[in-house]
RNA sequence: GCCGGUGUGAUGGAAUUGGUAGACGUGACGGACUCAAAAUCCGUUGGGCUAAUCCCCCGUGUGGGUUCGAGUCCCACCACCGGCACCA
């Protein structure tokens, strides 16, 4: 009978979906394993197969872990609110609801038709009221322990979403999402203080089992560093601080810079005798885009404008010296101010060079400061013209004048980090309502949880409004409600959460996921969790995975989650690309439909596939002649099934090579290596062709096939009647003995001089005296030793023996 | 600029982590089957030299080095990819 996919996958998947063949069981005896990928956002387009590598990967690991006796969770959901849908509803004039339902439909089918083995039971949906009910209530529970809160500040505001993003939303000046210019505007927005948890962030990291990339990325993001705060006396009575990681430079610091959104300056007001041109510096900068304020950092011109009337004193020398505003000073990082010593920071030299500042070298071993700064921190540099410092090292100086500074009072060792407080108010519709009501007597109130959901109410228009407000503040009837403190007149919170809200907890829904007491019940928690292996794409480091992290610790530290952490393994993913290389996208016209290739091959096809296709780590482009090979492999399998010897032991001549494969294999699926355990499948196959396939052969190698292509595993299984205790997917993985994996002889390497010569065969684990008499036996070893001295042999066990010859003196 | 990664046949990629470079797949070439084509099966396929699938030489981005032995380790460079980017 011919190979036909069409008929059997659907026989599967069917049979799967009604049995529930992959059910987990909360509580059961077996060893728990909680396989998680990131749940997708179900768009218009369609599942694609970028989806399909790390699902089918997962899929793979989840199949196999069932094999070996684990009680396997591997659930699927949908992140389903966001701006995609609600973009789409506004053009078509649907409710987003709606879109999100049809979405969803079609991507459950897609999913179905991979076969994959989710447990179709724990299905979430971030924006089922059911859902984000408890999404809502950990954000009352942050606001209630103070790491919620609502501030006006300059935020980054993406001009088409018309819509706040958070910083790990901007990539290189524009909108992460749709690549609009972002800009900076002044709002009062729900923030989260993540920024709380920088350290344990960091800290946490090396106990988890995540790949470095992912480790070093987010340390990078988070940003830690060591410096001190030094105070500097200012002419008008108080004091400037500012923050550096060079306190031993402090002699060197001829002047300082504020940034120009510093809250000083509205205090030195009166006494800045050029107070124009610095509200004008000020308005300038504010109508900067971020993008032109990182457009070309390194040798951008710098500007600014000094303060006439106000200085400050340098404490260590008692100088005085000139304060400027300047926009290469952030106001997030630090204290917003800096000290500037330019003879050693190349930023600081090119202001002093342009504005004429004092440049003074106070570390010796670079080229003339004059022309150009010397910023070494290593012990290449000596401190001169530093009074108490002079002839230390950097290294040396730094911890010196940090304990100086911290005796005269005037300074502080210090910790600072790039991470910023997360954004975490939107002004859209499809988003998870924020519970929060404002009264102009008791201020923010949080609404009661028992009120709990705060379900988003219909709307005419989803429409964002050109003034940045949130389209449902148009919704009179629902923003108007009564104080949930004094009972008064008070208004909803308009704004809803970012897309990143639902995700940021999606994996203990699966784990409980029809609760509705709590957002999982402890019996559950403590079962699942923590995630054992979790895979995802690298874009995510910095958003949901850093975000899940803080959520998750900040609800072990409330007692709602039993483990520190939510993931204990985390792995990534490259990116499929298109025929050729290039990104697949329509405007290309490369974009590979997972539902056209399931017709024409099969889905088992599309699977071996998209893990044969390369690396899984890293991108990979597509190739229609590759997935040709793929399905030419599984032709090959089936009809192996219509040319069996009936014994039920191996083949003799197969014996060894089944041992190692079944090695092979799994160690491989454990190691992100598919395509060689692919790979190793199709020698496997050779094999059994030229040497005779039996029963015992074919049925070994259905169940390694079985996490790749469990369609045809199921069907072959079936109809060779293996099936008198159960599917192939519910076997035992195959062991293999280590014993059968050596043959009783090997083919040793010779090498003369540490170059190939030939090969011998000899007994396994034969000594160095037998190889030798072997080795020289040989025609061609035996000529290249004529006439000269052995001096050395070196042997590495079944492997090579490597022959040094001297001539003969 | 800083951090991280990668560089291997025509091509996607292997290589037990210092031990026979090119597994497996694609493509190409030759053959079988066929009236023919497709499909399938068998063989060949890094380069040079050659009548030869004997020898010999070269070969994992470039140049050095360590080692009996280097794709793998060290130093310097080149190219490409990803992340961060005036973070004091």
């Amino acid at each position: 009978m011919k190979y036909d996919p069409s008929a059997i996958e659907k026989k599967w998947q069917k049979r799967w979906l009604e049995e529930k063949t992959f059910a987990a069981s909360t509580g059961s005896d077996k060893p728990k394993f909680y396989a998680l990928v990131e749940f997708p956002y179900p768009s218009g387009q369609g599942l694609h197969v970028g989806h399909a590598r790390p699902y089918t990967a997962m899929d793979v690991v989840a199949r196999k872990k069932r094999m070996e006796g684990k009680n396997v969770l591997f659930p699927i959901g949908y992140d389903a609110f966001g701006l995609p849908t609600e973009n789409y509803a506004i053009k078509n004039h649907i409710h987003p609801a709606k879109v999100t339902h049809d979405n969803i439909a079609n991507f459950t089918n897609q999913l179905q038709m991979l076969g994959y083995s989710f447990d179709w039971d724990r299905v979430v949906n971030t924006t089922d009221p059911d859902y984000y009910k408890w999404t809502q209530w950990i954000f009352l529970q942050l606001y209630k322990h103070g790491l919620a809160y609502k501030t006006t500040m300059p935020v980054n505001w993406c001009t088409s979403c018309k819509c706040v993003l958070a910083n790990e939303e901007v990539v290189e000046g524009v909108c992460e999402r749709c690549g609009s210019p972002v800009i900076r505007k002044e709002k009062s927005q729900w923030m989260l203080k993540i920024t709380e948890y920088a350290q344990r962030l960091i800290d946490d990291l090396d106990e988890l089992d995540y790949i470095d990339r992912v480790k070093i990325q987010q340390k990078n993001w988070i940003g830690r560093s060591t410096g001190a705060e030094v105070d500097f006396p200012v002419t008008t009575g108080d004091s400037l601080t500012v923050f550096t990681t060079r306190c031993d430079t402090l002699f060197g610091a001829t002047y300082m810079v504020v940034s120009p959104e510093h809250k000083l300056l509205e205090k030195w007001k009166d006494q800045i005798a050029n107070w124009d041109e610095v509200t004008a510096y000020q308005a300038e900068a504010a109508r900067k885009s971020d993008f032109e304020r990182t457009e070309l950092t390194a040798d951008k011109e710098k500007t600014g404008v000094e303060l006439q009337g106000v200085r400050a004193i340098n404490p260590v020398n008692g100088k005085e010296i000139p304060i400027f505003i300047s926009d290469y000073v952030l106001a997030s990082y630090g204290t917003g101010a800096i000290m500037a010593v330019p003879a050693h920071d190349t930023r600081d030299w090119a202001f002093a060079k342009k504005f004429g500042c004092e440049i003074i070298e106070v570390v010796s071993g670079g080229e003339d400061v004059q022309k150009e700064a010397f910023t070494a921190k290593d012990d290449t540099g000596i401190l001169v013209n530093s009074e108490f410092l002079n002839g230390l090292t950097v290294k040396e100086a730094i911890p010196a004048m940090t304990k100086w500074l911290e005796e005269k009072g005037i300074g502080r060792e210090k910790v600072n980090y790039k991470l910023r407080d997360w954004v975490f108010s939107r002004q859209r519709y499809w988003g998870e309502p924020i519970p929060m009501v404002y009264c102009e007597k008791c201020g923010w109130q949080p609404i009661s949880e028992d009120q709990l959901p705060l379900v988003l109410p219909e709307v005419e228009s989803y429409e964002p409004t050109d003034d940045g407000e949130s389209p449902l503040s148009k919704m009179t009837d629902w923003v108007t409600t009564t104080c949930p403190h004094c009972g008064g007149p008070a208004r909803r919170e308009t704004d809803t959460m970012p897309q990143w809200a639902g995700s940021s907890w999606y994996f203990l829904r699966y784990m409980d996921p029809d609760n509705h007491d709590a957002l999982a019940s402890k019996e559950a928690l403590e079962y699942w969790s923590p995630v054992d292996w979790y895979n995802g794409g690298m874009e995510h480091t910095t958003l949901h995975l850093l975000y899940s992290r803080f959520w998750h610790k900040f609800l072990y530290d409330i007692g709602v989650v039993p483990t520190k952490e939510p993931y204990a393994k985390r792995t990534s993913h490259g990116m499929i690309l298109g025929e050729g290389g290039e990104k697949m996208s329509k405007s290309r016209g490369n974009v590979i439909n997972p539902n056209d290739v399931i017709a024409q091959y099969g889905a088992d096809t599309m699977r071996t596939y998209i893990m044969f296709i390369g690396d899984f780590e890293k991108a990979a482009a597509w190739s229609d002649n590759a997935v040709k090979g793929c399905r030419r492999f599984l032709d090959r399998v089936w009809n192996l099934a219509d040319q069996l010897t009936d014994s039920s032991d191996y083949t003799p001549a197969n014996e060894s090579a089944i041992h190692k494969a079944i090695k092979k294999v799994s160690d491989d699926i454990e190691a992100l290596k598919f395509n060689t355990a692919i790979a190793t499948l199709m020698a496997l196959v050779n094999d059994f062709y030229a040497n005779g396939c039996s029963k015992g052969d074919m049925r070994t190698l259905l169940l390694l096939l079985s996490p790749f292509a469990p369609h045809m595993a199921e069907e072959l299984w079936e109809s060779l009647g293996f099936n008198s205790d159960g599917m192939a997917c519910q076997q035992a993985w195959p062991v293999y003995d280590e014993s059968k994996t050596v043959a009783s002889e090997v083919t040793l390497a010779v090498q003369v001089g540490g170059k190939l010569k030939t090969t011998i065969q000899v007994p396994v684990d034969s000594e160095q005296e037998a190889v030798l008499a072997a080795a020289l036996a040989d025609p061609k070893v035996a000529k290249l030793a004529d006439g000269m001295e052995l001096v050395k042999t070196i042997l590495v066990k079944n492997k090579l023996v490597n022959l040094i010859f001297k001539p003969k003196a």
